[in-house]
RNA sequence: GCGCCUGUAGCUCAAUCGGACAGAGCAACAGCCUUCUAAGCUGUGGGUUGGGCGUUCGAUUCGCCCCGGGCGCACCA
């Protein structure tokens, strides 16, 4: 809270100076992006340090440093701070007092006090990710979105908001009929030999779904008597026989096995979802002859447009006999097509439906998380949700996470990738061979924005090197010293006060309270920027901070004249066993006891 | 051709919506275990931030122009 604290006395100091030279009070015309507070990189520029007097130089036509010799004669008087120096161009450095300092670790002590502080007020979030199609299983690029997406939800929560996740599942279309007809190929692979002109004739001349695990789901489907009927058998192996009702059962067999594995998969990956949303239910005609949903929100565009055509609403026309959505006129670069000439709905106008959907069900803001490839995609969905916040009148918030590629690496080389012909690397197998914690971390040790390089053999060495291990390790060794102070028959106060701490005298000490107090700051910063990886970064440099700590000072003594210093140390390790064990949780990492 | 992402140490990446001398990890080299877990700690070397011009007190960050990498530009999903 060291910062929120700066900050009101800064803001107080600075409406006094502006009032005292004849301006009004109000900071917003003067510093429009706020009071900027920073933490120093470098040693010597103290605590916490603010560019403040440069930003309003400028505007006030003063020099900076005279902006700041002001300031600091108010500020440098409180108790927060043991001293306030100017510096370079205008810098002002705070130092905090040792009473500040001690404060904060009692926060931090605190059981009834959360460690994360939410800065905005409470908003329904629906976040969407994963969402792979239900055609194979989920390969490293899903799980790239799945560690993403759940930490993002873990964080938004804790941040305070009403948070719940979902996985959109396309189940409709023409690629669930390939599925069908891959599986039905197999099948037929599995029992006889197909010719070429038979199979190219059976797939249209599309390229199917290939892989192991499309073979052995034809197998099960062999291997389960009863799944098809006699009739149905006959024809699904009979070329020349109409195809009727049997293509539908291998579709929804596989579908269903294969939804099944991804479940599995997120299961085991500790992805958990509140829902699963299917496109099919937007498909499907109400009490059987209504209309389905994505007709009824698509009327609904339609008769927005035509009333409203004047606020911005974009108009639904038809052209060369399609239906189209006028998404020009809200930054798209191309009209969208949200029924086909041959009467198919668009998966675009299903999207319209579901996030129409999401917004009835109440969400204030609603995120996507979706792979890079998909970026083009954006400007037409923002068109779509900004029609339906003016149609439903409830504006809410569109945000797109792209998550960029990954590649793997192995032994220094790169591992195939290409997804034709079924040759990719699963996420199962990832997690197999270097374990969930660590898939995790290296996920998010990198901004979603940039493309990941995930060498597996790096990930799952188990050694110092690998930051996984060295985080957790900095928890596993304060619950090692804990247990090692109650086998020495050590009581620790009930609940700590400040002169539990005032042994605390030494600069890491210091230090390790000073960057424990960032963590909410870091927490917040995540849900404005949607950027996970800082907060990675943190405890990475949380852990370091701590091993410093502990290798340079004792923290058991027997000796009765170090009782004071070992209680203010053991508090001072409670707290940072806190923060680490709080923030592994949120990227949904374990913070073991023993390692 | 247009759009989005991207180019920083040998490698993988940071750098707080323009801030102080561009930082970590790995790799390389040199050290530290009769004491709370050495899965740890300490030190050394390593940079024209792809190139150029501009805006600014100040640019890795913003603008423009080149060069290179990834992805996308369907009545596909």
């Amino acid at each position: 809270m060291l910062e929120i604290w700066v900050r009101d006395a800064l803001s107080d100091v600075l409406r006094s100076y502006l009032k005292d030279i004849g301006q009004n009070g109000d900071l917003s015309t003067f510093l429009p992006k706020g009071v900027r507070l920073e933490f120093p990189k470098k040693e010597g520029f103290g605590d916490i340090s603010t560019p403040v007097a440069m930003h309003l130089s400028p505007q006030l036509k003063t020099p900076p440093r005279k902006i700041a010799e002001f300031l600091h004669a108010s500020l440098s008087a409180l108790p927060l701070f043991q001293s306030v120096d100017i510096a370079g161009p205008g810098y002002l450095n705070f130092t905090f007092s040792e009473q500040a300092v001690r404060r904060t670790l009692l926060q931090i002590l605190d059981p009834h006090a959360d460690l994360v502080v939410g800065e905005e007020g409470k908003r329904r979030v629906l976040v969407e990710f994963v969402s792979a199609n239900p055609t194979g299983p989920l390969h490293v690029g899903h799980g790239r979105g799945a560690a993403y997406g759940d930490a993002l939800s873990r964080i938004l929560r804790a941040a305070g908001h009403d948070v719940t996740t979902e996985y959109y599942i396309n189940d409709a279309g023409n690629q669930m009929e390939m599925l069908g007809r891959s599986t039905c190929l197999a099948w037929r692979k599995l029992q006889r030999t197909v010719s070429e002109s038979e199979e190219t004739a059976f797939l249209k001349g599309a390229t199917p779904y290939k892989g192991d695990y499309i073979r052995e789901i034809a197998q099960e489907m062999i291997d389960s008597p009863g799944l098809l009927s006699p009739e149905e058998t006959r024809a699904a192996l009979d070329p020349l026989a109409p195809e009727t009702g049997y293509l539908g059962k291998f579709t929804e067999y596989s579908q269903n096995r294969i939804m099944d594995g991804i479940r599995e998969d997120l299961q085991k990956f500790e992805v958990p979802f509140d829902g699963f949303f299917s496109e099919k239910i937007l498909h499907e005609k109400k009490g059987g002859e209504g209309t389905d949903a994505i007709s009824v929100w698509i009327n609904r565009v339609r008769e927005a447009s035509l009333q409203e055509s004047e606020a911005g609403v974009p108009d639904v026309y038809e052209s060369d006999g399609a239906l189209w959505l006028r998404t020009t006129v809200l930054g798209d670069d191309k009209d969208r097509v949200l029924l086909r000439s041959d009467g198919r709905l668009t998966y675009f106008a299903a999207d319209i439906a579901y996030h129409a959907l999401k917004m009835e069900r109440g969400f204030d803001v609603l995120i996507d998380v979706w792979g890079a490839d998909h970026h083009g995609y954006i400007p037409r969905m923002n068109a779509a949700v900004k029609t339906l916040s003016l149609i439903l009148d409830h504006p809410v918030e569109f945000r797109v996470a792209l998550i960029q590629l990954v590649s793997l690496v192995r032994d220094g080389r790169p591992v195939s990738m290409s997804t034709r012909g079924g040759e990719f690397v699963t996420l199962r197998e990832v997690l197999d061979e270097v374990g969930v914690d660590a898939t995790r971390f290296s996920y998010l040790t990198r901004s979603h924005e940039s493309s990941l390089e995930f060498d597996l053999n790096k990930a799952k060495e188990r050694s110092m090197d690998n930051p996984v291990y060295y985080v957790q390790y900095a928890h596993a060794r304060v619950r090692s010293l804990l247990r090692q102070a109650e086998t020495r028959g050590l009581t620790l106060p009930s609940s700590w006060t400040d002169g539990d701490l005032e042994a605390l005298r030494e600069p890491a000490e210091r230090d390790l309270v000073r960057f424990m107090d960032r963590f909410s700051a870091v927490v917040n910063d995540v849900t404005r920027s949607l950027e996970i990886h800082p907060l990675t970064e943190f405890l990475t440099d949380l852990a370091g901070r701590y091993h410093h700590f502990y290798f340079h000072h004792r923290i058991l003594s027997q000796e009765p004249q170090d009782r004071g210093l070992m209680i203010a140390r053991i508090a001072l390790s409670i707290a940072a066993g806190r923060v680490l064990e709080k923030g592994l949780g949120l990227l949904g990492i374990s913070a073991p006891d023993v390692m």
